[in-house]
DNA sequence: GTCTCATTTAATGTATACGTTGTTTTGGCC
DNA sequence: GGCCAAAACAACGTATACATTAAATGAGAC
């Protein structure tokens, strides 16, 4: 294998090739929790040397994506309730910092904006059906409302919590009720940022995430989803 | 360098002796903020080959107490007073809801008491006049509620952004006057708990956390410390 | 003197080599 | 057939090699 074959104009680092291919492979269910594979194979499968491969995957077990299994390549982490809950708790008290931080920060219309247009194409997915498209203007919110909030270390640990995630609301997608409560919720955060309300836009969120946390605990249990 | 010379007992890999002593040198000052060396000189330093050096690295990168500058090996990260805030109003979150969270759980006398004792360590260390001795007793406090929060996320995340902070702590710990408050603070935290009082643990010690992080700033301001 | 661009240098990013060690397999014994 | 020790194997952890490339250097034009 020459490193002349890099030919395709890749201005990425192989392990950062190496690490969102894994992390994408994980979060889209290709490679599902608890799955193990050796350094050898994940390295053979990218097309590159265990070096690159073996720096991407301690990025990832940082991150609580991956468990590095001593002589044993690594494991993708599954998510039990405990740990869904857990996670759940974390984003709770980290978003509703955001919310409330923002909301003090009295942003402009523009930024704002984004928030706004995340909830509009939250209920216009909804009114169309279709889920994955509201789960991902969801998802945009919940991202963009902790990028504004002006605190990167408080985003970037919640951005790692809500990777972790993800597999576990798409499963769950479908299994829930139509969640039309959510938009609701996030205008009335809005409003309250607006406003430069920021106890009131903690506690409306804190409640909207709070929710999100039983509903999905409730899921978890009846489908008998022990693992995710 | 024969690799039969590691015989000294260390039945630690490489890369963990590397990122404890990385680790342990940012934390006391050894290597200052701001300080940049490349892989090959702390390889030669630690004496070990650089692929141990980097792994560490990527490890405390993703800790957030190094920056690692393609090319130009690594850097210590500097704490601004925005930092510090970022990193105090995280703490302040996560540490607050993991009182919440303790009282909540109603533990055992057994379990409270390691709190117990690290405020009466304060105390004593206070009465003694020993601020080091204060600082490490205030910081086993801090770390031991995070432990029993019963959240393992939750107290890893803190953990990490504690660490961020420890040098600054040090640094001022004789800028500022006397910290009586503390213990009063702690011990208002451990009765809360003690009652099941979930609401009350988490706004006095969301309190204390703010009231350090004030403090903190106008440290920094006063003595014109920019970067830490 | 300084600005530009080619050349050189140095440190990295990645691949490969290799010894160590945990695991598996084999073969012998009961 | 089942169990244990020893050998074979496999994967890793670490060291080393090497091509790449950013930075430093220097020559030449103005």
């Amino acid at each position: 294998m020459s490193t002349k074959t890099v030919s395709k104009a890749s201005r990425h680092s192989l392990v950062e090739r190496a690490y969102d291919e894994i992390k994408r492979r994980i979060m889209q269910n290709l490679y599902p929790p608890g799955l193990q594979m050796l350094e050898q194979d994940l390295a053979r499968t990218l097309n590159m040397s265990r070096t690159p491969v073996r720096e991407a995957l301690i990025r990832l077990e940082k991150e609580g994506l991956v468990e590095i299994l001593p002589r044993r390549g690594m494991r993708v982490v599954p998510i039990s309730v405990k740990d869904m809950r857990e996670i759940y708790e974390v984003l709770t008290c980290l978003e509703s910092r955001a919310a409330e931080r923002l909301a003090a920060r009295n942003p402009s219309e523009d930024e704002i904006a984004p928030l706004e247009a995340a909830v509009e194409n939250m209920d216009q997915a909804l009114a169309e059906g279709d889920l994955d498209a509201w789960a991902a203007a969801d998802e945009h919110f919940h991202r963009t409302l902790l990028e504004l909030c002006g605190n990167r270390r408080l985003a970037g640990m919640a951005f790692a919590v809500f990777d972790q995630v993800h597999r576990v609301r798409m499963v769950t997608l479908r299994m829930r009720p139509t969640p039309y409560q959510s938009s609701l919720d996030h205008r009335a955060v809005i409003d309250a940022i607006r406003a430069g309300d920021g106890r009131t836009a903690y506690d409306v969120h804190h409640r909207h995430r709070q929710q999100a946390m039983e509903l999905l605990t409730r899921i978890l249990e009846r489908y008998k989803l022990s693992e995710l």
